[in-house]
DNA sequence: CGTGCGAGAATTATAGATAATCTGAAAGAC
DNA sequence: GTCTTTCAGATTATCTATAATTCTCGCACG
């Protein structure tokens, strides 16, 4: 009855919150007051106010000292911040991740590439592209490095979500499909520098790329 | 008489354990009771609770739900994969800080790697080199960034104080002095291929270099 | 020698007290 | 008349005190 035995109510709090904060259903700069959090849980304000210590280390919420809590803003110049240090990050982690990948993970990534691809809706999608970028990582077996990864992963759904309020239409991910391709050949290198591009497009503005096409506005994707 | 009026008991207290952490006053492993510490700090245990979830957050503890929280262990594996994550995170940061270097901040730079060298104890050194990276990299203006760097900088600072145990001698650090040189002559991307080298070397087990010598002990500076 | 019970200790949570901040209106200065 | 200052009331964050689960560990018992 009493849930997971083995989490704290404080952390599902930061669970629940961090949800919403991604989803945009706590827009930015919205105040996190103690007592109304803690009287919708039914709780009370000491496990409420260990969610918000959670949620400032990740990013999502900022503190002023005696003056509360309040959803953390964001503008294009954090979001471009985010995208770089996810490249950089995720560059890492794949190349300590090749060694181990195996044709089995690779299936599942490709899985997880077909099911973003025929998502309805923005959740899915990000939940599915998530899930990619996680398998194909994962093997690299460096926790600290991965947890990074996760919460600069949030704070780019969180992006996402509050860019694309309009209807989603199924597009074909070919960025993700050239890893896959370029990791089975064994070609690690290749990977990692389409990943770098990948990632690092997220919240560039609008550029002519070399065949001279111009995108017509900034990539929320990757 | 209240201290700062700008900060709340429990970042103190997270900062005073903080500090103890990286300095091996609190080995790994120890546990921290937090009764015990809100006795020791004159208050009761929900700062404490509080300032245990910071430390969690920096990596700094480990905490198991109803059993208690621990300063956190290390391995090697650990300390290399900071490393790495030093070497990306830094070498992002300094790209984007070149622009904005002047000759005043490449001198304060200078001064610090003087005051390095010439430290009698590894605390000073270690607050020293901080200071070097802090100073050419916060021009990024990324503060996600520099806070995640600050973060493993105090990683990096708690390995090298549990490795050097015995006396500090003095040293040139020529990594460092190869970086100013490189960034007063504008060369911004050599200077990030010599700090990329300089912070990925930390943890590095005994190699035999290009020249031919060997590495006695693997690297704990940078 | 392994298993289960029970006392003690520690973590987690609640409720209440304290102190700081904000709001808004009235009093005073220019 | 307008702007600033000041002061009460209400709201909220912060911390203390206390209660209730949960875990640990030693020791008896099968």
């Amino acid at each position: 009855m009493n849930k997971e035995r083995d989490d704290t109510l404080a952390s599902r709090i930061s669970r629940v919150l961090a949800e919403r904060i991604i989803s945009g259903v706590l827009p930015p700069g919205e105040r996190l007051r103690q007592d109304h959090v803690a009287e919708e849980f039914g709780a009370s304000h000491v496990p409420v106010r260990e969610a918000f210590r959670r949620l400032e280390a990740q990013g999502l919420a900022v503190s002023e000292p005696r003056r509360g809590v309040r959803v953390a803003a964001f503008d294009l110049k954090e979001v471009r911040e985010v995208a770089e240090m996810r490249a950089a990050l995720e560059v890492l982690a794949l190349r300590h991740a090749v060694p181990h990948l195996t044709p089995a993970i690779l299936d599942r990534a490709e899985a997880a590439t077909v099911a973003a691809d025929s998502s309805r809706d923005v959740r899915s999608w990000e939940a599915a592209n998530r899930a990619f970028h996680r398998i194909i990582l994962e093997p690299c077996s460096m926790p600290r490095l991965l947890a990074a990864i996760d919460d600069l992963h949030a704070a780019s759904a969180r992006f996402l979500f509050s860019a694309w309020r309009s209807s989603w239409e199924a597009r074909t991910d070919h960025d993700h499909r050239a890893i896959l391709t370029a990791l089975r050949q064994g070609k690690g290198e290749e990977a990692a520098a389409i990943l770098e591009r990948h990632v690092g497009w997220i919240g560039k503005t609008p550029v002519r790329t070399a065949a001279g096409e111009v995108r017509d506005a900034f990539s929320i994707i990757g």
